[in-house]
DNA sequence: TTAGGGTTAG
């Protein structure tokens, strides 16, 4: 195509016509998360005659890498021509808008060695990655890069900068940057109020906001958004979202569905499950019709009760709405019908998934571990590795382990502890030590689970001692069951939970005096345990 | 090409 275009004039337009009918239909594939539409496309092309356009060959990279075919996404970045400075942009763009954060900075690193020019149309992507990532050392350096090049007063860039800094937690730099701009933007004014925001000083960032019409701007639903999203996540301070609420209308704005989702997304990571419900409610009062994020959002508070009929609810709005093909939406809902004991329910969705995230591969795998199909998590994470193994994280080997731990596959998952570990180079967390604890004690290795507790790098919690002493009710080892129940009540001496246990294992082994000494003592110290309860309000 | 809301844990 490239050599048509140079040697005969008159076919400029058929094929400038073709190429953008070419772009819509890839923007199609995309739109209907149609993968094997983009590889016909792509394979047309290739039949048609090599080279592939460089503008069509970024927009079938940005398609695979959405897809996580990133094998795919690099043969074809490598047949573009290396004089093109789309090149670059369109692989580190598409890693940072897909969220492959890591990989659009190393691809950034591998750029600057390549020693291709410097185009200040990639920098707000990397600088986008580097801010999720939370790399600060990196964001200096790319800082410093910017500087070098001239380029730091480029809206897009110092926009970038601002942002990058604000979400390494760095807001004072980021300050630094937007009063030394001879003109700001409301993009950088909402930078820096988000910073604020998120960082916990949302009074600062009301503040910013008050004093904005000097600068000649106005703030915008996305600068109240910002400031919404800060106060709703800290607390869940009903009268403080009510004041927002109110200040955005003295403004002359009207709420959107971010705005609402905000809330709700709040209340729920507050653990205020009705006042999210009745969030949700409010604003289907108000005619705002929820979209993927707001279904996303509220799905975890039905989880979190078992509350499977509004669960379901949902899910019916989710198809009403026309995206319960959504990525976010279908991993929350697999997670839903796992924790309301739908596991079945589950299965079937996750079967149907054309595109998966790590999300998505954990609710399942922890929902068959849970369920007692453990043998099928194990294998849903073999399929796992096999087909999509750069989504394993730490999430993953949680619910492999526990998968492991309740199904007495103790062999494997020591080596799959140490494969985490070796193979993908992710570090253990408590709660990995935790699952392997369980396991090596549930197996009967209780001197092994009490020398892995020992040599741990970092200090085990209660649930590492918590998986002992279970271990030992198990096995009836009342010595080392003492020095579990000691630990737990050093770590938190209010709770009775590690006190109760261990009298049960005296009360097994018939040492009733034992026992009721225990129990008398919990009492004496008014140490209450929560009831838990397996109804669901109506 | 930039700014706001979204799913998984012992």
């Amino acid at each position: 195509m490239y050599s048509l275009f140079r040697t005969s004039a008159p076919y400029c337009s058929l094929f400038l016509c073709l190429s953008s009918t070419c772009i819509r239909l890839i923007g199609s594939c995309s739109s209907n998360q149609s993968l094997s539409c983009g590889r016909a496309l792509h394979a047309h092309h290739i039949v048609a005659g090599p080279p592939i356009a460089a503008h069509i060959a970024s927009k079938l990279v940005a398609l695979y890498v959405e897809f996580g075919q990133l094998a795919d996404a690099r043969r074809l970045f490598d047949g573009i021509p290396h004089t093109d400075p789309r090149r670059w942009t369109a692989l580190i763009g598409a890693f940072s808008r897909e969220g492959c954060h890591a990989e659009a900075v190393r691809a950034f690193c591998e750029m600057q060695s390549d020693g291709s020019r410097l185009d200040r149309f990639v920098l707000p992507s990397v600088l986008k990655s580097i801010g999720r990532l939370s790399d600060a050392r990196t964001g200096e350096c790319v800082h410093a890069i910017v500087f070098r090049h001239g380029m730091q007063e480029d809206s897009f860039v110092s926009c970038g900068l601002v942002d990058m800094y604000s979400k390494c937690g760095l807001v004072a730099r980021a300050r630094e940057l937007f009063d030394a701009m001879p003109e700001r933007d409301l993009a950088m004014l909402n930078a820096l109020v988000s910073g604020y925001a998120q960082n916990g000083l949302v009074e600062t960032a009301l503040e910013v906001v008050e004093n904005v019409g000097s600068l000649g701007l106005s703030p915008d639903l996305v600068t109240w958004n910002s400031i919404m999203s800060g106060f709703s996540h800290k607390g869940g301070d009903t009268s403080m979202i009510s004041r927002i609420f109110e200040m955005m209308a003295a403004h002359g704005f009207e709420p959107d569905v971010v705005s609402w989702t905000s809330v709700i997304s709040g209340f729920v990571k507050n653990f205020r499950i009705h006042d999210a419900y009745s969030t949700f409610s409010e604003m289907l009062v108000h005619g705002i019709c929820p979209n993927a994020a707001s279904i996303s959002s509220i799905l975890p508070a039905c989880s979190s009760m078992a509350d499977w009929r509004r669960g379901k609810e949902i899910h019916g709005y989710a198809v009403a709405v026309g995206v319960e093909r959504n990525v976010f939406v279908t991993s929350a809902l697999v997670d839903m019908y796992a924790k309301c004991g739908f596991i079945s329910q589950a299965r079937i969705l996750f079967g149907q998934m054309r595109q998966r995230s790590s999300v998505t591969w954990n609710s399942m795998i922890f929902g068959l571990a849970n369920h007692g199909f453990c043998s099928e998590a194990i294998e849903t994470f073999t399929r796992m590795e096999k087909e999509d193994s750069r989504r394993i994280d730490h999430l993953t080997f949680t619910s492999v382990l526990t998968a492991c731990s309740h199904g007495r596959m103790t062999e494997l998952g020591q080596s799959l502890f140490k494969r985490m570990q070796e193979v993908y180079g992710i570090k253990p967390r408590l709660e990995h030590y935790a699952c392997l604890v369980d396991l090596l004690g549930r197996g009967g290795l209780l001197k092994e689970a009490h020398d892995l507790i020992k040599a741990m790098p970092m200090e085990p919690d209660l649930f590492v001692w918590g998986a002992l002493l279970g271990a030992c009710r198990i096995h009836g080892n009342i010595e080392l069951a003492e020095v579990a129940a000691q630990h737990l009540s050093d770590l938190e001496p209010r709770s009775p939970g590690g006190g109760l246990l261990l009298s049960c294992l005296y009360a097994d082994a018939g040492d009733w005096a034992d026992a009721a000494r225990l129990k008398r003592r919990i009492k004496r110290k008014k140490m209450r345990k929560f009831l838990g309860r397996s109804w669901v309000e109506p």
